[in-house]
DNA sequence: CTAAAACCTGACTAATTGGTCAACTGTTTT
DNA sequence: AAAACAGTTGACCAATTAGTCAGGTTTTAG
């Protein structure tokens, strides 16, 4: 259906005839990208293979480098995308800010994205204990800025007497890695949860947990 | 010194004149696995290569075959060693203990061990990360029988309202993520601190930040 | 319809690397 | 002393794999 003739009609808006080149492009793109995240993450960037990419994404391995024209580039594209969603998570906080309302926003949102996205985390983490070797300009220019601020208004907060916490990198550390845990080692907390994967009440079990925790460790509530 | 002369002597305990075999076999094996260490903490399982494990250690690639028949013997005997060390941190922990004493002494032991030896929690964190193909056994037996036996404590504890934790899994996750974290992101958070490697003080900002923190998250003082 | 541009892919190549081996040196035992 | 054994090593091999390329097909534009 909506089949149309091609030829040079008004560029209607509804649906194209056969518009394959853009779409095609965009969509063997990012299954080459969802591939390599897995891969990546399952073997490392020297023990991921273009082979083994090519064969998750159902496409001949030269298919691949036509799109990415090598294996770094291809890499680089994933931590790219992940980055670009770190920033999602970012939650307005400003010194007049409840500390209570925005902590327990920001511990539920990262706690989510952990759950939702444990591949890109999974990536992440393998890439900084690595030594972050592709992340050097991202982690001492849009990261530190970002926690430079968060850090200044909690510094604020504890000059009102808001909050009981005096290191706020100490605090961004802890939320990170409770929060991220749960991504990074889910085969270990799946394993000793006796399953085999995390079921639907356990994002709920984690945040029920740490989001009154960290409000007491913070002296709130 | 003590160049006492060979042949069939009374098996003095003294000094032994030139011990090389056993003793260099020894000493070689630490220099390879040091050295093995290392190399697969930065290059993970697949990018660490015989040779450079080699050239770490001061010694022709065919020697480090001579000692460990292949790379992934050699590699799980590095796991081996760090699973050995994963014992020591075991803290007593009984029904009659102190929460607060133990809990206390559980997280300044974690937290030492990973500034102490901060490859070694990478690489855990790294197979972990990658699925744990090669801990299964660890984690379902060793490590499964702990946390099950520490989780019966605290719920006894909890029972008799010594502590405001319900569920000490939880609650075993956020201590391990929040010690091992500063070794893990070591790269990461000493970035954030405009360091470029830890100081003398940094574990003890640590902990001065983590036990209160973690002793009020669980409704102690 | 036609030409150009974009896309696709099997087959090939060069480089890396885990592992072997035979010859050699040093140590231990009888 | 000399056989037996442990340790050392350069040179080599087979397997894997990133990356190339030429010739193909499909899409787009005029």
């Amino acid at each position: 259906m909506t089949q149309d003739n091609q030829k040079e009609d008004i560029l209607t808006t509804d649906a194209p005839s056969h518009r394959s080149q853009q779409v095609t492009r965009a969509h063997n793109q990012s299954l080459i990208l969802a591939a390599a995240e897995e891969e990546f993450v399952l073997q490392s960037y020297r023990g991921a293979t273009m082979q083994g990419i090519a064969d998750r994404a159902g496409l001949p391995k030269a298919n691949v480098h036509y799109y990415f024209k090598n294996k770094k580039n291809l890499y680089m594209a994933v931590l790219r995308s992940i980055i670009e969603e770190w920033n999602d998570g970012l939650v307005t906080m400003t010194v007049d800010s409840d500390p209570k309302t925005v902590i327990e926003k920001f511990v539920r949102t990262k706690l989510h994205q952990a759950f939702v996205n444990p591949s890109r985390h999974k990536l992440f983490a393998i890439e900084v204990i690595g030594g972050a070797p592709h992340l050097h300009e991202f982690m001492s220019t849009t990261m530190k800025d970002w926690v430079n601020d968060k850090a200044q208004v909690m510094k604020e907060w504890h000059k009102q007497g808001k909050i009981g916490i005096t290191d706020p990198l100490q605090l961004l550390i802890l939320i990170w890695a409770t929060t991220q845990r749960y991504a990074e080692f889910e085969i270990e907390i799946v394993g000793l949860m006796d399953k085999t994967a995390y079921d639907a009440e356990d994002e709920a079990r984690a945040a029920d947990f740490l989001v009154p925790f960290i409000l007491r460790g913070c002296g709130l509530e």
